[in-house]
DNA sequence: TATTGTTATACTCTATAACTATA
DNA sequence: TATAGTTATAGAGTATAACAATA
């Protein structure tokens, strides 16, 4: 590194280093979150991802989840046996099973979407002005504008 | 929830699913990355948070991690039995035991590290503009303008 | 007495591999 | 044979509580 190498990082970088700092510290605020309704982070990622209409096979949830199949078993188990969640067998073959959320389920679920959807605080106080610019920035960046 | 309430959600909610939403698609690259160096993913962070320079207490790792002082035992020792790093008692005060990145755990440090910074490419995909419009506005939310 | 770090314990996540029941 | 999900196993993270050494 030459001596007068000021190496200015990107803005991109930038951006992304602030973006991951804001997730570290967000991630508290979904830890206690989750502890709150007594689920672990995967519960609740299994919980978020299952829609109360239409039922889905363990393989996709292991796919959302993005882990083996074989750990969705006991993350299911554990939401089941809470009454949450309900395994039952498809109707085309038999060896998939369907998942569906329970009415309380569905209950605990908006209830915990409602307290996880709320934006945090560093870009809750940010101007309207430039939270419709972050937001236009990001929805570019996914490629959904 | 009446017929006509489109309910449009706010722009920092939209944004804040967004990048939500990046950061669980980065979570993929960052656990590919951790695994090319064999390091779980609280051993990345331990290794990124202490410098080279001045030795750090275990406490205060144990605060940057976010998890309690016993976990930080357990990955410091997997750590050390890397040689990645070192603990050495405090001068000052016996109890308190001060970590140091040995040279073996710098260059690691320093390779991670690179992988690590570069944007995703979501992120590095954008104009050049754009790029600099949300590392202004990230400044901002988290208080660096 | 209070504090730093360790140990013991118990639970969850995680992948891999072997198994089952279906197909 | 191949596939969906389970079980068994082993390793790591996590918090809590009890403990040692030091302050």
């Amino acid at each position: 590194m030459g001596a007068s190498t000021t190496r200015q990082a990107s803005p991109a970088s930038e951006a992304w280093a602030l973006m991951f700092e804001l997730m570290h510290v967000s991630k508290q605020r979904f830890m206690a979150i989750a502890s709150e309704f007594d689920l672990s982070p995967p519960q609740v990622m299994a919980l978020r991802h299952l829609d109360t209409a239409e039922p889905k096979p363990m393989s996709e949830l292991a796919l959302a989840l993005r882990c083996d199949n074989s750990n969705v078993t006991g993350i299911v188990d554990r939401l089941e046996d809470r009454g949450l969640v309900e395994r039952r067998a498809a109707a085309h073959d038999r060896r998939v099973k369907m998942l569906t959320i329970t009415e309380r389920g569905a209950e605990v679920r908006a209830r915990l979407g409602a307290r996880l959807d709320e934006p945090p605080e560093p870009l809750a106080r940010l101007s309207l002005e430039d939270q419709r610019t972050l937001r236009d920035v990001m929805r570019r960046a996914l490629g959904r504008d």
